[in-house]
DNA sequence: GAAAAACTGTTCAATATTGCTCAATCAAAG
DNA sequence: CTTTGATTGAGCAATATTGAACAGTTTTTC
């Protein structure tokens, strides 16, 4: 699941200060919906981090089965394996909107980090606050039913607590993706769904998916 | 479940570099086995490093169930979230055998984070190695019956890979304990370990469990 | 070394989940 | 506007998992 790092962190995260960081050996890319940007397998040489849209990392296993870890926002690095000394993809990133990019070579990144210490703090902060997701995530694996994840997903996709007022779940999800995001059969995502539906937790609105905060008492509750 | 930083970072980790790195604002500490570090919800406003032992990261749901998020070694960091601004801490750390630790405060940690340059680089690659971990786990929750997790996970336990001979898990490592790691019933645990055992993948040998080579089989097939 | 506490192997019935299949919609592309 | 492919709601049989119990062991603790 896509780690929404704090609205302090991303508030530092300009991309004007991040931009006059990096010297050389960066590049902006653009992709377009569906587009990939890597793929499970690939060489690992760059970084990237999005200056715009949304990226959807995705892990396919031996059988075939396909994992959704995240959805990543405007502000997010992604990739950052190769820092690590990955050489290869563990995972494919595709673009879930038009998107900008920034990319950025290992080298270029690496040297960044040891000079620059307002981006290595930067880029700690943000490893910090995308370790403190993952583990939410594996708490909430650990603990909860497929139902409470759902719930639980569904509420931080529609980027609940930002604002007072019922929001929009990004308008296109497939109940596949939200089946592969934690871990259960898409069949059980639909019976899920119809359950909340008829509850009150959720409306099928045109515009899109809509979240009610009742939803919270899925999650709350026990 | 402890991320065990690669051999090579691992190894660049020397206590004796890292303590000069830190000026005041640490402290070394001793806790003897069983020993609490700290508990959910205690005010978080240190760091620790591992400079010896065995530390186990544990949460407690709301219901009163406990998942074990990891069990950490000798060069591990932890409690790091008080970095990125968490106030409490969200879960619960306890010595798993006598240990030796260091505190570092937070505002210590920032700032050396801020000025040296190679222990700024240590730590991201910690975190680095830390982020790879998590992702590990939570694909493993995503795809793998819990069969399988827990084959992963004692293989793991073991230090798989560094040497070719059998080696032995942790000594004292209840089933319990090793439910709440991956997240299922004691029952299913002890089920599960029975079968390996009679397929001959384990053994109950006095001086700990032995974790054969072809435990692997149940991990890699399908 | 006795008593208490913790751990293990096994049950078993009640649920939950998977893995299909099928028909009905919906959405995008000609 | 019609065809094609993706998505969804349902249902159902086969498994898997939970949760709780109990007796037998081992380990701690005093």
């Amino acid at each position: 699941m896509a780690p929404p790092p704090s609205a302090k962190q991303k508030r530092e995260f300009e991309p004007k200060t991040f931009l006059a960081t990096i010297g050389e050996g960066r590049k902006v890319l653009a992709h377009s919906r569906k587009q990939t940007i890597f793929t499970q397998g690939d060489a690992a040489d760059a970084v990237f981090y999005i200056q715009e849209g949304k990226v959807s990392l995705t892990v396919v296993s031996k059988i075939g089965k396909e994992a959704t870890l995240g959805i990543l926002n405007k502000g997010d690095f992604f990739g950052e394996g190769a820092l690590a000394g990955q050489a290869l993809r563990m995972g494919s990133a595709t673009a879930l909107t038009d998107c900008e990019l920034l990319r950025i070579d290992k080298k270029a990144m690496m040297l960044a980090l040891h000079r620059e210490h307002t981006f290595s703090d930067l880029f700690v902060a943000y490893l910090l606050s995308r370790n403190i997701r993952y583990e939410e995530d594996l708490v909430d694996q650990l603990f909860n039913s497929s139902e409470k994840r759902l719930a639980r997903l569904l509420l931080l996709l529609a980027h609940f607590g930002k604002e007072g007022a019922p929001e929009i779940v990004i308008p296109k999800i497939s109940q596949e993706t939200l089946a592969e995001m934690i871990g259960t059969t898409r069949s059980r995502v639909s019976f899920f769904m119809n359950r909340f539906r008829k509850l009150g937790f959720l409306d099928y609105g045109e515009s899109g998916l809509q979240v009610h905060s009742s939803l919270l008492n899925v999650v709350l509750h026990d």
